[in-house]
DNA sequence: CAAAAAAGAATGATGGTTCATTCTTTTTAT
DNA sequence: ATAAAAAGAATGAACCATCATTCTTTTTTG
């Protein structure tokens, strides 16, 4: 019974890492539902017993995507001991979010979030809870901000986030740590922190 | 006979703004050619005769999109007698950049670079027109920045424009104002330049 | 009346989805 | 505990719509 429940979760899993590795290469509407069986070592019609569409297959994933960046962000709140500043051990989180096997994905997503409803949802709410772990566990680390501007710095933030993947994406021979840096940099520079370690 | 070239460019102008309503609605690969054919108010075979195939047409919609971008880039060199500083008349170029019309455009083209090195070759030159012309125009605007910082300093700039792009298209509440207002934030305050007028 | 432009009907491959069917595992009855 | 019965897991071929592309035919134009 709980044997049961607990082959279903790995076969969906097994759907979903199959589903993610497709979607990374073809786009989330080039690959099919064929090649990801394959991909899945199992049979077309099988796949149709966990996820009733190919739909249902993209928004599970978008779901999973941004558990991992909600953990991320949940365990931001206490950091460990580090050898870095507060803030550079916070703007550190982000190789998460520019991974290069993720980035696409990501973009991908976005993308999509811009025709499909179900998975504008999805990024909505990963961005408000973006904004509130901003607040709770980021400005606290900064210097006083104008109030007029705290509004500001964090959407800067956010689409200085968004640049990342895009870039990632886009531009094969971008480098992370380059980008990483001009993060940091720009991190620092509207949290008004110049206190920046080389 | 310079009437043929004429008619061939209009025709081609027609599929091209065709394609790119239907791209924007579909995405790349969600929009049929029976689609773009009807939004052209042509054949489908009659397409051919001007695109060899769909791809060729993606790949000219991302010359075209990015055409418009690189003409407001040379524009910017000289700008006219404007009431805003001179960063801020540089800044206000950007409202093209998150035109909601345009941003689902840019943002499909960024994630198909991924997967399209023909796409990917065109992103990547207006990338490096971009950085010169930041370097020819906004930075002698701005006050003087450390050497070790002006490469980073173009990169985060660079992040903040696609940033705007993702969530304009991702976010369809997202108030392109107050996006503008967080970018115009960052950019003063990577420049160091904090006499930001309100 | 040619020659280019345009249309639109084939074409064959491929799309997502469904379905009848066969294995495999679990439950029930003895 | 073992055999029969029921349930669930898994398969892959079949479905029909649609895909990008090509071919043939008609219309327009110079």
């Amino acid at each position: 019974m709980a044997r049961r429940q607990e082959r279903a979760e790995l076969r969906q899993d097994q759907i979903l890492d199959a589903a993610e590795a497709c979607f990374l290469v073809e786009g989330f509407h080039g690959a099919s539902m064929a090649r990801i069986a394959t991909a899945a070592k199992m049979s077309v019609g099988h796949i149709y017993q966990y996820f009733g569409s190919k739909d249902a297959i993209i928004i599970a994933l978008c779901e999973r995507r941004f558990a991992g960046f909600e953990e991320l962000l949940s365990a931001s709140g206490q950091s460990a001991a580090s050898p870095l500043s507060p803030v550079d051990a916070w703007i550190s989180q982000f190789t998460w979010w520019i991974d290069p096997i993720r980035a696409p994905l990501t973009l991908e997503i976005m993308s999509e979030a811009g025709r499909n409803p179900q998975v504008a949802k999805v990024v909505e709410r990963i961005d408000r809870r973006f904004r509130e772990m901003m607040q709770d566990n980021l400005l606290p680390l900064a210097g006083p901000l104008p109030k007029a501007d705290v509004a500001h710095v964090l959407e800067a933030i956010i689409l200085l986030s968004h640049g990342m993947t895009s870039r990632i994406t886009a531009d094969a021979d971008a480098d992370p740590e380059r980008i990483m840096a001009a993060f940091r940099l720009a991190v620092h520079s509207l949290l008004r922190d110049w206190a920046v370690g080389e």
